[in-house]
DNA sequence: ACATGTGAACTGCTTCACAGCG
DNA sequence: CGCTGTGAAGCAGTTCACATGT
């Protein structure tokens, strides 16, 4: 497949929220104008973003809401269950493994990782929190498809390296670092000191 | 000031962050190529980067580490405290409330809210959960410059009317929702909905 | 008539490459 | 000589505008 630019994608889920809120709401058909209005962009960006994948509406009548979004859920691969691992039982990744929302979109936690003894072998959200030792055997044989990194800066590299070692090939991290993966394995950012210090910037220098 | 893009924002950020590891590993210079590395980029991009906003460096040697960071950190404007209020008590709103790095940075939370009539009036990290319908009084009063919304989707627009009429002009939302606020609210959305979808996408379409 | 699908034009970010200066 | 600072070139993503199909 040709290139698809990451800024799509985004807007690809996007544009599938919106239009499970209009498969909710009884409505069966949607233009692109209406998915852009929503999604804060232009009619022509979302007819382009659909083309990379190929041709899902009717001229002169739009999109069939039911149908896109089965295309798009297939598109992004939602259409099985992805199996999820948290590392770091702390208060993120406690919160995490809480959160319904995930199981809901097919991001299924099986499993919670520490390296505290105060919290292997505890209780989270049902889960018994397990020695990040043990991480190498036990992703051998469960093979999780995504791993969520919710433990500080230092050390996330030698957790992402053994995840890497062990054949994950999806990485989320809230770690504040820039960590290194090989070009085979998919890894995303969640940086919350980042973005503040994006709203601080804005604050600082906004009229 | 110019128009910069938000790419390089992201990037300053990232250099600020390599820039007081060094200084706390006693080096006092650094080249846009050493930056460039941990930051996964090049060293021309660094360079651009920068430029927007001054010559920092010295021909032929480099970066003071200790000034470049210093000059960031006031391009940045993180040379003052934000006061930082959080909506949604939950388990995700609970969790930054107890994160003590973000204070580090300058971001200092002064208030928790919630609509609930059981988690108002209740203790999270110290703070007494306030009733999300004083808001609007207690930002007259208080002049928060930052809210972070942990609410769900459903009423997330609401909140963010109520804050912006009530003068904030920045807003963090964890909410999986497309918020709208004027041009002159500045708003970063953290959803990790769609960055997991991201990484679905990648699984997917990797050979 | 209406809204899609898509080459072409445009905009803006990134990379190149080298002049400038310590 | 080495590394910065920066115009120019290159490239990627967005917007335009219209031919196409219903």
């Amino acid at each position: 497949m040709r290139h698809i630019a990451e800024s799509t994608i985004r807007r690809l889920s996007l544009y599938l929220r919106f239009l499970e809120e209009f498969e909710q709401g009884g409505i069966s058909t949607v233009s692109s104008e209406e998915l852009a209005q929503r999604g804060g962009t232009t009619s022509a960006q979302v007819r382009k973003d659909l083309s990379f994948f190929g041709s899902f509406g009717k001229r002169g009548l739009g999109y069939d809401v039911h149908e896109l979004a089965e295309r798009l859920r297939q598109i992004m691969g939602l259409g099985r269950e992805w199996k999820v691992i948290i590392i770091g039982a702390g208060k993120i990744g406690t919160a995490l493994a809480a959160y319904r929302g995930f199981r809901e979109r097919g991001f299924s936690v099986i499993a919670v990782y520490d390296s505290s003894p105060d919290k292997i072998g505890g209780k989270v959200d049902g889960f018994t929190v397990r020695d990040i030792r043990n991480l190498s055997r036990d992703a051998q044989r469960e093979k999780p498809d995504i791993a969520v990194l919710t433990i500080p800066a230092e050390g996330a590299q030698e957790v992402v390296d053994r995840l890497v070692a062990s054949g994950i090939r999806a990485v989320l991290s809230f770690a504040p670092a820039q960590l290194q993966v090989p070009p085979t394995v998919a890894l995303k950012n969640m940086n919350m000191a980042m973005e503040l210090e994006s709203l601080s910037f804005a604050l600082t220098n906004q009229d």
